[in-house]
DNA sequence: TTGTATGCGTTATCAT
DNA sequence: ATGATAACGCATACAA
């Protein structure tokens, strides 16, 4: 069984390649009867669509480029899995490129898919700015995830960061804590400075001072995790509760109180953010505000869907957090 | 600047359309007083090949599809990772489709990545038996991650499992254990039962018994380790040691142990299998077996690549892993 | 070494 | 509703 053509199933179903054509695409109206043949035509010789010439003549790929800073991590994963799964579905197919983090390697894995001629951009970057964005979406439909830029809002999947982190140390506030410290993610990233501001806000809410020395910049891993706690004990900050810009830093607290015979929550509460799989698994079990990655995902590429294939305009959506209670943080006594 | 065609490259630079193409292909001898004024056409133009209508001309889509059980997950994500990583170098394409480890779904995938095209396949599956596979190698080049098929042994990227748990085992006994436990993963999965062969064989070179109650099959999984213990304990199996048959199922152990007030390694030692990136933040970090995924997925991707773009023969390669001694293994006095 | 001409398999345009 | 036919952009015999 090599690789039946459209004219062999024409022939075969004794109708014009132009018919086969429109079962296929489902583009204009065909007449029962005839379908019929074609489709009978079509499952006898085992009929593929080629897509190269597919895609030549009708000037679409049927294929969406995904840009993700790393294709392994526990965030990426289920965003990837979302993504390909949903478009799956439709029928789309999806390639992905790892851009690690840096501006050029994302900018390079741009010019790769579009060397390809995808049909749209799901980017989940960290080095591509606003600027080289905005002049990227005049030239192709992209769809941000986890990025916010100006002017693009209608093609932005959001996260509030700002809400997440504010619920989080509401939580902590409300069992009782007082002296709580954050450990914060880069300083150069969006989404790490609105959560710093979600928790001064729930803070000064509550009627708590937070000062500098309450707050550390460091990064979004194991190793930011504990480098910050090191941060904090040497600089003297007294605390009871520690929120975590994610979870992986906090994973990076845990292995600090773990180095220093310190045991959580006994000694002091943690709780992280975006609520990895592994975050269930760990001991204490990690309290944490649930990211919504996999809806995201799927929402974005049912968005990027629409709009390309089917003319509907984008929506961006702001996503929620909750607030997903375990056992690394409990009540100050 | 939209896009250039070849026709256009070639008139600026007053050669021929074939001329371009040898040169953008250099598959074919060009002057190099041409080739230098093509090159500046090009560059000119921002002329990028269209790849659609390559792939219809040449019968080749440049393009790889893989396939692996899950996008998520601390393990496949290295070897996406190493096989993204290293075709994106020689200007080759991935699609990577998830399979969920289901027969199913593992062959629609193979399915849809067949309708594009692809120029080969990489299977890092679960759920294709041998004959499907030996069936499917007829029809395209496929590359196998971590699975074994008789014949077809030359496409095989294997983990030398039984002596990776053969190693482990015997670091357990060289520190003085002898009554350890072993945590299978799904019977009927090959690695998890060579990896129970590499345990007995270690275990009797040492002249220790082992009998069934020290071997309990349960999932590579979190949960797998937590049942694995449990019935152990159950089952009134006494143990100073325990090997795992993946890293997450040594979470699993790990998990037990927090959640009995058992404290590891203390109570007892355990070693895992894998080194996934966890394993190193953990408490107490975990002493496990190297699996080096990420070198395996680039010698496949490179072995893919040699045979399917410059004909040379594929040779399969069996990795080792190395022991990675960390804090969950300690001498027994 | 380079040019000419044809074909790749499909969609889209224009008829009918 | 359906058929005929011209693109689509490139690679590749074949010729020169």
């Amino acid at each position: 069984m090599k690789k039946a053509s459209i004219l062999e199933v024409s022939s075969l179903a004794g109708v014009s390649p132009a018919t086969v054509s429109r079962v296929t695409s489902n583009a204009a109206p065909v007449r029962e009867t005839t379908r019929k043949k074609v489709l009978a035509a079509m499952k006898e010789l085992g009929y593929q669509p080629n897509s190269a010439a597919q895609s030549l003549s009708s000037k679409r790929s049927n294929t969406l480029g995904m840009i993700v800073s790393h294709l392994d991590g526990p965030f990426y994963g289920p965003v990837m899995s979302g993504v390909e799964e949903t478009l799956r579905k439709l029928n789309k197919h999806v390639i992905i490129a790892s851009g690690f983090a840096e501006e050029q390697a994302e900018k390079e894995a741009v010019d790769f898919l579009m060397a390809r001629q995808v049909d749209g951009l799901i980017l989940l970057t960290e080095g591509l700015d606003s600027e080289y964005l905005k002049d990227l979406e005049k030239r192709i439909p992209i769809y941000l995830i986890n990025q916010h830029v100006d002017g693009l809002e209608i093609r932005n999947m959001y996260l509030d960061n700002d809400d997440g982190v504010y619920q989080a140390t509401r939580h902590l506030i409300a069992q009782g804590h007082k002296d709580i410290i954050y450990i914060a993610g880069q300083e150069y990233k969006q989404d790490a400075n609105e959560r710093v501001a979600g928790f001064k806000r729930a803070m000064r809410e509550a009627g708590l001072t937070v000062t500098g020395k309450q707050i550390v910049h460091t990064s979004f891993e194991v190793e930011g995790g504990i480098k910050g706690m090191q941060h904090m004990v040497d600089s003297g900050t007294a605390f009871t509760a520690v929120v975590a810009g994610n979870d992986e830093a906090a994973f990076g607290v845990y292995e600090w109180a773990a180095r220093h015979g310190y045991s959580i929550p006994k000694d002091f509460s943690v709780i992280g953010f975006d609520d990895i799989l592994m975050s269930n698994y760990v001991s204490p079990r990690l309290s944490t505000m649930h990211f919504p990655k996999y809806d995201m995902a799927k929402a974005c590429a049912t968005m990027a869907y629409q709009e390309i294939y089917n003319k509907k305009l984008p929506e961006g959506i702001k996503f929620k957090t909750d607030l997903v209670i375990r056992d690394s943080v409990i009540e100050l006594k």
